[in-house]
This record gives structure tokens, sequence and C-alpha cells, in this order.
DNA sequence: CTGCATCCCAAAGGATACTG
DNA sequence: CAGTATCCTTTGGGATGCAG
């Protein structure tokens, strides 16, 4: 696992919490009602299913989700926001009504929404 | 350079504009009062003087940063946050508090700050 | 002081196929 | 439905040295 125990500086540790390619997206997919598997794919259909077990792997051991078995037979597991990190949200719709500023100032296309 | 003009997603978006591991500190040492190249270095000493460059070229290409020639002979150089995008100053904020919060209840030292 | 050029490597991410 | 297993490609980023 990649989080350390010490860091010097608290954007490195946002960053490997919340960077890379897929998880700010990930979270923001759970936060608007897809929260399970099959779900996240529907609504990422650019994503493989290797990536987005592994980012919800990374995303649930530090404790940023909570992952929760909802039945056995057949498998059904629910993805949500830990109550801890609720904090998360403001930032997750920050970045998108930035980009979508951004888009508009831009000349950036940000398709349909 | 690698901002499409089409993107399927605001935080696809986003995050080419401002992932990577660099450009979030950056932008919070700028704001902070580090708008040269040599008090970006110190603020962050564990840059090189290629990455810092590659990052600061990419986010004044962007238009988030703003470079102003103070003075030819000795080059000097500032670095500003474009006056257009202010909004991703309670991002980079949001992200630090974040990760204290973070840092607290996972038993993580943030160094000094 | 500010910035560029090479060379290099580890790691992040993708393709494809398969499993309980 | 919710994952796993391999293999492979790309790229972000580091080391070092040089330049205007």
């Amino acid at each position: 696992m990649k989080i350390q125990e010490n860091y010097t500086c608290a954007l490195l540790l946002s960053m490997d919490l919340l960077g890379g390619k897929w998880k700010m997206r990930i979270l923001w997919h759970i936060l608007n009602g897809d929260n399970r598997f099959s779900l996240l794919q529907k609504g990422i259909p650019d994503i493989t299913s290797k990536m987005l077990i592994t980012q919800l792997k990374e995303l649930e051991q530090s404790n940023i989700l909570t992952r929760t078995v909802v039945s056995e037979k057949p498998l059904n597991v629910e993805y949500t926001l830990s109550t801890d990190y609720k904090g998360l949200i403001p930032l997750v719709e920050g970045f998108c009504d930035f980009s979508k500023e951004y888009a508009q100032q831009n000349g950036i296309s940000l398709g349909d929404l």
C-alpha cells in the first residue's frame, strides 16, 4: 500500500489519497447514486474492471469508502462515502464547477452532462 | 500539449489541468507568497528544476497561472494565479484541510507546517 | 536567477480473458 | 454481479549537467 505514516506536506497526502486518473470521478459517481460496481461501470464507460476494482480497494483501504456486502447469493456489494469524510463532497463538486467555468472560458466542450 | 478540446466528463478536465504530483502544491505556494522560481524551489525542496519549470509552463499554458517578466537583467519573473481562476483557492485549501483532518483520524504525521 | 536538454526508470494505467 | 490474473504500453517524474 502506498499511504505513508509521515508527510511533510498536507497536499502530498491528498494526492496519495485522491490523486490519479479515476478516484475523484469514482467518488462523484458514488455521490450521485452509482453505489454498485456495475452502476459505476455504466457511469464510467471508459474504465476497465481492473482499474475500477483497484481504485475502489485503495479508497476502501484508506477508509474513504465503506464497502458493504448486501447479500452473498447473488453477490451484491454497496460502496458509500465514509461518514467521516463527507467533507470531500464540496471538493468533488468544486472541481466540477471549476471545470465547467474553465471550459466555458477556454472554448472546451464538456459533452453532454 | 495535453488539454483536449472535448471532454465527456468535467473531472477529466480537472485532472488534466491540476492532476499530477506537483500542481496543487505549486499553486498553494504561489498563493502563500512564493511567487518566484527560486522561492518555489525553497518552499518545495523535493522538486527538481525540471519538474518545477515543466509544471509552471503547463499551468501557464492553460491560463491558470500568469507569468510576468519583472526585469530582464537580471532575469526576474513573477508567477501569479490568474484572476479568472481565483475559484481555485478554496479548492487548494479544502484539500489541505481534508488532509489535516484525515491525518488526525488515521494517526498520520504531517511534519511541521 | 531562470530555465533547457538528455537520458532513464518505476509506476500507473490499459487489453484481454477468465472466475466464484 | 463482483471481481481476478497476465501481460503489455505509456508516461510521469527523477538525475545530472548545461545555458542565457
